[in-house]
DNA sequence: GCGGGTTCTCTTTTT
DNA sequence: GAGAACCCGC
């Protein structure tokens, strides 16, 4: 053993060489608040891995005592895996995974001392969902007001910070947002979720943090626990944290100091999941004796992508100054591909993929193909699949969200938590048993009046209804006993396999002879086999059903493992980060699409899709392609495209526009107009088409609100009245309309022209 | 309670 | 364009 470890040691020293010197400072500098601001390219996962190396190695510490927090699980696994290599089998005991998954591991323990049972279940965001509508049809309020995405996202930006529903209903600020918005039953829907869930045993993914401050505040005890355990914390991608993550991690190394904290805030691209890209910008507020080393060199990408790269980032307001550069060669300028329709987007971009594969004989995977949202793969596949390459999609509909998937798991998830609300009105009457929507809220209703949990009532069905449906239920839930005596005496395996048998729903799939029922049960036959793989899989101590359950809550289809053939990648620009290709295409260049049009209320989301526009940049090894199309078909219609203002911000020396160009139509109509500075291509110069009046002029500064600005009732707003928009400033009302459920101001502002807000989202404050 | 047809809604990114 | 919600007749 000890021989092993010197031999390792050795080998690791002989890395350490190869680091630059800022890379072996942050290598080395272990103790104490250190935060690394690494660059794109900058050898950030390889800093990481020895850095843990260096703890267990050169500084004697027990793997045991490190934790390293990632935001992917695809991520973590990479990081346990190199890490293996260079430290050998023995860091396989440092704590590694996402916040989720780490803190979920550590509630599964914990939860009874906050009143929730260990086999808590998780709930995904289509089960949140689910009960949102549940909980506003029982409020009798219109759910067209109170959409289910909204009310969670609002919820959920409200338990990233902390805020509890009883914070939320007290606190006269959040109160006048939502009766702005004109919804004012938001926190009483939130404080019922909040009791379902708990009723539900039930936990959703903020809870799952959430409940980690909960913890450690109220249990002091445990928190010392883990602080003692934890003696060094590590975090990942730190400027995707949100104030919930930020705090746990801060409390969990309170004592020991050891905090080491690394990120790009360039690539922090989570704000809509509640990350603030303050807590990078901060931390040195935090920890006054902190540590910084910045990463700047580049070891991925040409000079001529770190250029174009750094003048679209430079645009961004709110950021830590730093240089990345490279001493790689200058490499191609990026290729700006125009398209009439998107169809011919995909095309091009596939016979692009096939010559340069043959010309430079490159693999499929080293082309990956981004795009800002997952319905833009469709065009891109069609286009491939004709010219039979081999591609890969990461992400999009996941297995899991699978309707067969669901309907297994919600099988599993109710013996092992019969509980569990959402399981249930899944699965009580599917396979169908007669047991019917009437019958199910008879159910819930009753459990809801006396108080009982839902458990009780199934088993008592005759007492609360009556007839048919009531012994249908009776045989349900034998069924589920039956099903729970199996799942205490059997592993996993054994007792899915029974599950998804006596349940009747292999059956109900088998029957189905389609091509889409036999996928289906196909899926079920792999969800089998993944349980299988966790049951023989030695490392995994718990082999129990529920333990499969709560590992695989919190997987996403991209951490699935997929088949290890020669495939080119696609997928959102969101999932690509922290990987490199040698060729990347980055389609859908369009305004309003990317630049997404849902995002630009203001300049703090301006600036977060340019950072999103610099991670898709950054990816790129030798060679990018940016590419729009002219036209393009989005929900079932042919919408006109602009080119994304975004084409324009890269420095013009970057780009060259490319010879293949929509072949139907050539470019004498935008002869005259370009990009700025772009040079000449040999069959023509092709430019961007202007159309100012509709873009939110960028050099323009937006509005800052006044100190005391606090959002009106705009119930009674009329026409002629001044108002003030957070971003667009002091106004004045010209009309209001009425549209459906939708009131519609029109508001003709000082710098910003006319605009047409929906009274529902627009925070307005009305100036007396 | 069920099945089939139709209408409506949501179209941003993920743990 | 897809999936969920809704409606209607049996």
């Amino acid at each position: 053993m000890i021989l092993v470890s010197s031999f390792l040691l050795q080998n690791k020293m002989d890395y350490l060489d190869s680091l630059n010197p800022e890379q072996r400072l942050a290598v080395e500098h272990t103790d104490g608040p250190v935060m690394i601001i690494a660059g794109a390219g900058s050898g950030k996962t390889r800093v990481l891995t020895y850095r843990i190396a260096h703890l267990i190695f050169a500084k004697g510490v027990d793997a045991f005592n490190i934790l390293s927090l990632t935001f992917t699980n695809k991520a973590a696994a990479e990081m346990r895996h190199r890490i293996e290599t260079v430290a050998g089998l023995e860091a396989r005991n440092t704590w590694m995974g996402t916040f989720h998954s780490v803190f979920a591991k550590i509630l599964r323990v914990e939860a009874p001392k906050i009143g929730y049972p260990s086999n808590f279940t998780i709930y995904d965001s289509d089960d949140s969902k689910s009960l949102i509508r549940t909980i506003v049809k029982e409020m009798r309020l219109d759910d067209k007001v109170y959409k289910a995405n909204a009310v969670l996202s609002r919820i959920s930006g409200a338990k990233n910070r902390l805020i509890t529903w009883k914070v939320y209903q007290d606190d006269p600020f959040v109160k006048a947002d939502d009766e702005a918005a004109m919804k004012p039953k938001m926190g009483e829907i939130y404080q019922r979720y909040q009791d379902r869930l708990f009723k539900a045993g039930a936990m959703d993914f903020d809870d799952l943090l959430f409940n980690t401050n909960i913890l450690f505040r109220d249990h002091l005890d445990v928190l010392n626990k883990y602080q003692q355990r934890f003696r060094y914390v590590m975090v990942d991608e730190f400027q995707d944290t949100n104030l919930s993550q930020y705090l746990i991690t801060k409390k969990l190394a309170a004592v020991h100091q050891n905090i080491c904290v690394v990120g790009d805030d360039a690539q922090s691209i989570y704000a809509f999941r509640g990350a603030d890209i303050q807590n990078i910008l901060n931390f040195e507020k935090d920890y006054p004796d902190l540590f910084v080393v910045k990463l700047e060199q580049n070891y991925r990408s040409t000079k001529m992508i770190v250029d174009a790269a750094n003048s679209i980032i430079e645009k961004n307001k709110a950021q830590l100054k730093k240089n990345v550069w490279t001493s790689n060669g200058d490499g191609d300028q990026i290729e700006l591909v125009k398209a009439s329709t998107d169809s011919e987007e995909g095309r091009i971009v596939a016979s692009t993929i096939f010559e340069e594969r043959n010309t430079k004989k490159l693999n499929n995977s080293d082309f990956a193909i981004l795009y800002r949202t997952n319905s833009q793969s469709r065009a891109i596949e069609e286009a491939l699949r004709k010219l039979n390459l081999t591609y890969k999609i990461v992400g999009g509909l996941s297995f899991y969200q699978r309707k067969e998937i669901k309907d297994l798991m919600a099988y599993m998830r109710f013996t092992v938590n019969p509980v569990d609300e959402e399981a249930f009105k899944r699965i009580v009457n599917y396979p169908k048993r007669g047991i019917g929507d009437t019958s199910v809220d008879k159910i819930l209703v009753a459990a809801f009046d006396h108080d009982m949990q839902l458990w009780e009532v199934v088993q008592n069905a005759h007492s609360f209804i009556g007839g048919r449906a009531a012994s249908q239920l009776d045989d349900f839930a034998t069924m589920i006993k039956a099903f729970k005596i199996e799942v205490e005496r059997k592993d996993a395996f054994e007792a899915a396999s029974s599950i998804a048998k006596q349940s009747g729903l292999l059956r109900e799939l088998y029957e189905d002879k389609t091509i889409e029922g036999l996928n289906r049960y196909e899926n079920v036959q792999e969800l089998l086999n993944a349980i299988k793989e966790y049951v023989d899989n030695e490392e995994n101590e718990d082999k129990s059903l529920g333990a499969f359950l709560q590992e695989i809550a919190l997987l996403t289809d991209n951490d699935r493992d997929k088949d290890t053939t020669d495939a080119i990648t696609l997928m959102t620009i969101h999932s690509s980060k922290g990987l490199e290709f040698k060729q990347v295409f980055v389609v859908g260049m369009e305004e309003d699409l990317f630049p997404s049009q849902m995002m630009m209320q203001s300049r703090e989301d301006l600036e977060e899709e340019r950072r999103l526009f610099y991670v898709a940049t950054t990816r790129a090894m030798d060679k990018l392609y940016f590419t729009y199309a002219l036209t393009r078909y989005r929900y079932g219609r042919l919408l006109n495209c602009e080119p994304s203002r975004f084409l324009e911000e890269v420095s013009p020396d970057c780009i060259k526009v490319s010879k293949k160009v929509s072949s139907k139509e050539m470019p004498g109509a935008f002869r005259k107009e370009g990009v700025p500075g772009a040079s000449e291509s040999s069959s023509g110069y092709i430019g961007i088409k202007k159309k100012p009046e509709t873009r939110m002029p960028t050099a323009m500064k937006l509005h800052t609100p006044s100190p005391d600005f606090k959002p009106s009732n705009t119930n009674n707003l009329q026409a002629e009245q001044l108002v003030e928009h957070p971003k667009f400033g002091f106004g004045k009302v010209q009309k209001i309309e009425t549209e459906g459920i939708n009131r519609k101001a029109t508001i003709q502002f000082e710098h910003f022209g006319e605009k047409t807000l929906l009274l529902s989202f627009a925070k307005l404050r009305i100036i007396d």
